[in-house]
RNA sequence: GCCGAAGUGGCGGAAUUGGUAGACGCGCACGACUCAAAAUCGUGUUCUUUCGGGAGUGUGGGUUCGAUUCCCACCUUCGGUACCA
């Protein structure tokens, strides 16, 4: 779904930065709901300033009246304005390798070194374009319920979005005038606080850190600012903090904690603040009993228990004028006791955090922006777009860390201004390709109104769950956006969505020594510190490792050195999805090359279930060749001799026919491939023992098989003596009359097992089954002369008799 | 860690609403055809067995006349975890 080379289509291209631009020049209105154009919000600011609007903004926006507004300079409007547009600048943490000059994504990271070639790896702050997708978070989670998407789809986004209710609490400093807001769903829990926690990110840490303290804060902040959230998130079993010094208030005990800097605490989430409780919380519990920090049981039923956290709902219990409400009426209590005191207030908090846009690379859509001396932003006018890129003498990050853009000689806007230098992420054309495939001649606009209209929303979407919090999101959001301001008329783009599973690749690992360009066979890595890298599966044997091939493969590799077991590197595995990332694709063109299109997409869909993953794998492509095989010698003699004849099928031929007609028809509606497969194998197995080489039976099966083999289908349909295209062919008609049966074999249970089977007639009533069965000699057998408690008859399923 | 999914023969998998576990295919074994091989065709193929049977759908429990299917707990693998898209 990448749109990575991106200069190759100015046509398709030149839409993106429009879209930006509408981004840019809207903000969300959460009176009525939906995006609008800016310039309605600066009416509002110039008539009555802010105090009315509401609207999704940066936290940090100040409140205004009209003559306040008029008041600003032109600055600082833009600079409030751009709290509220849909797309701005802000300063993100981002992963920075200094050894390559670029920014890496999380996965191209691995234990703090860059994935390709081993370098560290640090956080940094840079400036980025964000997207203000938490602007949209409700509707997000709300229109979920009425699409037509598998249940565990929308979980994941409604987890990602993650809504919670609570409250935000301001604790004070000692001594400092300072307070702390965090963020809590538990505020029923606020007589268990025991100490209070910052993320090492917090701007604060600094001022809140005692002399004595000073060394030991700073050298863990250092540590930790580096690891990445999902090596925070993971080690929950290594705890570790350190204490700034400082304490501060309970609010509502007026009772002081200590405050600590731990990292199990996030900065990206509420407000990088938490206050801990131990006795209901696994976390604080963990870091409580760890440094010995006190805890205090607040819920009844938890006086005894060695971990207070295995109940976490319940009465309260020791919490001053709480106690005894139960959770639920607690938090409410409290809730309203902050706000009445004025040290705190309700708040919905959502996980989804703005998305990043910018990237750091060459290969994507610039930008429209360029910016003013005063480090204004500002948009390129709509006529002069689209902004192309500029050549530039390498693909690659400057000298001093800027993006590859900067390399571009007189790059300016007007000869004058420089233009903004990080480029599109490949989510950005991703969100609306098939908006832009209804109408892709328009050079008007993305897509002309009239395609819209007719071709609507996509009908059914087959995509993977690894979608489901990235793509499938951003796409949503974007046409929700496009909805708003009036470009499309549907809310949603995807109606319908399948997750077809993953095939998988094999993956091969080498083993870098962390301190030198020195490679550890697999069979060693125990005795060495190393980190492990990717190898092309391309230039691995049964695991084997072609040196050559591997020093060859990339510059920083061309002197490497390695420490081989029995002669030979021996790589590491894992089977994991196939992606260019992990260098793990197999093409497969051979496969086509050898067996043919048709061939290669039955063996596809006979795998296995559209939903599940499995490794590729080729083994069973000769059973999928030897049906095509079977199929053309219905047609066709040894000789290449037409064998159809016209005679009229008999009553078993239409029997194979329709059993196959009537399977297929109901796979195809539920998207069950594998199993059509395995019926078109049945039918012509039985075709092939039956002698048929009848027209009027092969027709209808080529039409039922062409969406599955369509090459094969058409040639053989020609070969019936057709003009037309089988494409064109009416789909035949499922004929119950041809299968029905009058009698069914019932299969005899003694206990619920299988002993012998018995054919009766379909219309003979359960009473008299009942009889026969017992008189059978194998059903004597095993009642032994004794009486049958029960007999359970089932018609056209089963029978069981119970001993 | 958290969120989501999946575990059935040597392998990919099948099994309408809880009703014959292993369809179909790969592989393997044996046989036919052949001077021989390939191709093709045929037979067999869950394990175990004292040949009566017994066990069996990741593990341990539960509900039921009957569980791959429903419930509870756990294990393993895969996807996502915010710059792969």
């Amino acid at each position: 779904m990448g749109q990575r080379s991106t200069n190759l289509r100015p046509g398709l291209l030149q839409m993106d930065p429009m879209d930006f631009s509408q981004l840019f020049n809207s903000f969300y209105n959460n009176d009525t709901n939906k995006a609008e154009p800016i310039a309605s919000l600066i009416e509002i600011f110039e008539k009555e300033g802010n105090s009315r609007v509401v609207a999704a903004c940066d936290e940090d926006t100040p409140t205004f009246d009209a003559s306040q507004w008029k008041a600003m300079s032109e600055l600082t409007q833009s600079t409030i304005l751009l709290k509220y547009r849909l797309t701005y600048p802000a300063d993100a943490l981002v992963n920075w390798c200094p050894e390559l000059g670029t920014v890496l994504a999380n996965d191209e990271v691995k234990d703090g070194f860059s994935e390709r070639g081993g370098y560290p790896v640090e956080r940094k702050k840079m400036r980025q374009w964000m997207m203000r997708i938490t602007a949209y978070a409700d509707r997000l989670t709300n229109n979920l319920e009425h699409l037509n998407w598998s249940e565990s789809m929308k979980d994941m986004q409604t987890n990602w979005i993650g809504k919670s209710f609570g409250c935000e609490l301001d604790f004070k400093v000692k001594d400092k005038n300072i307070a702390l807001t965090c963020f809590t769903t538990r505020p029923d829990t606020i007589f268990g606080v025991t100490y209070m926690v910052l993320a090492p990110e917090h701007e604060l840490i600094a001022e809140l850190t005692s002399p004595e303290q000073r060394a030991e804060v700073e050298a863990y902040i250092q540590k930790a600012i580096n690891r990445s959230e999902r090596e925070r998130m993971a080690e929950v079993k290594t705890v570790s903090g350190v204490f700034t010094g400082s304490y501060v208030t309970n609010p509502f005990t007026n009772e002081q904690v200590p405050l600590w800097v731990a990292d199990y605490v996030l900065a990206g989430y509420g407000t990088g603040v938490v206050m801990a409780v131990p006795s209901s919380d696994d976390r604080d519990f963990r870091f409580a009993t760890h440094f010995g920090l006190p805890v205090k049981r607040v819920i009844a039923g938890t006086e005894r228990l060695e971990n207070p956290t295995e109940i976490k709902h319940g009465n309260m219990i020791n919490s001053g004028f709480i106690t005894g409400l139960d959770s639920k009426e607690a938090v409410k209590a409290t809730i309203e006791h902050a706000e009445k005191n004025g040290f705190g207030k309700s708040k919905v908090n959502y996980r989804l955090r703005d998305a990043v846009f910018s990237r750091q690379r060459y290969w994507g859509e610039p930008v429209p922006v360029y910016f003013t001396a005063d480090g204004m932003p500002h948009l390129l006018p709509n006529d002069e777009l689209p902004l192309e890129l500029p050549p530039v003498d390498e693909y690659l990050p400057t000298a001093s860390g800027e993006p590859p853009l900067a390399r571009a000689k007189d790059w300016l806007y007007r000869h004058k201004y420089p233009y903004e230098l990080t480029t599109m992420p490949g989510w950005a054309g991703s969100s609306w390709y098939f908006l832009r495939y209804m109408d892709a001649q328009n050079d008007q606009a993305l897509v002309g109104e009239e395609a819209v209209k007719y071709w609507n929303s996509v009908d059914l979407y087959i995509g993977g769950t690894e979608h489901a919090t990235g793509h499938l999101l951003y796409s949503r959001f974007w046409n929700m956006f496009l909805f708003d301001r009036g470009f499309v008329f549907h809310e949603e783009p995807f109606q319908k969505l399948v997750n077809q599973g993953m095939i998988q690749g094999r993956s091969n690992t080498v083993y870098k020594l962390k301190t030198e360009n020195t490679f550890v066979s697999f069979g060693l890595i125990a005795q060495y510190d190393t980190i492990e890298l990717y190898a092309d599966v391309n230039m691995v044997y049964n695991d084997k490792l072609d040196i050559e091939a591997f020093k060859a493969w990339r510059s920083e590799y061309a002197d490497a050195k390695f420490i081989l077991e029995d002669g030979e590197y021996k790589c590491g595995f894992v089977v994991e999805k196939m992606s260019k990332s992990k260098y793990n694709t197999v093409t497969p063109d051979a496969m086509i090359e050898k067996y043919g299109a048709d061939c290669l997409r039955m063996y596809e869909m006979f795998l296995g279930p559209i939903e599940l993953s499995k490794p590729w794998n080729t083994h069973g492509i000769d059973g999928v060749a030897k049906f095509l095989r079977k199929l053309w010698a219905l047609f066709y003699d040894n000789e290449g001799k037409l064998l159809m004849v016209n005679e009229k099928p008999r009553a078993e031929e239409y029997k194979v026919l329709h059993k196959t007609i009537r399977k297929v028809e109901q796979d195809i509606e539920n998207l069950s491939f594998n199993t059509s497969v395995s019926e078109f194998m049945i039918c012509v197995n039985a075709l092939t023992q039956l002698k048929c080489h009848k027209k009027a039976i092969l027709e209808e099966l080529l039409v039922v098989l062409s969406p599955f083999a369509p090459h094969i289908a058409e040639e053989l349909w020609q070969a019936l003596g057709h003009e037309d295209s089988i494409a064109l062919a009416p789909y035949p008609e499922f004929n119950a009359a041809f299968v029905e049966e009058d009698e069914f074999e019932y299969p005899i249970m003694i206990n619920g097992k299988m002993r012998t089977k018995i054919t009766f007639s379909l219309e003979k009533p359960s009473g008299e089954i009942e009889a026969e069965t017992l008189e059978n000699e194998v059903v004597q057998k095993w009642l032994e002369g004794k009486k049958p408690k029960k007999v359970i008859v089932v018609p056209r399923k089963i029978v069981n008799v119970v001993v």
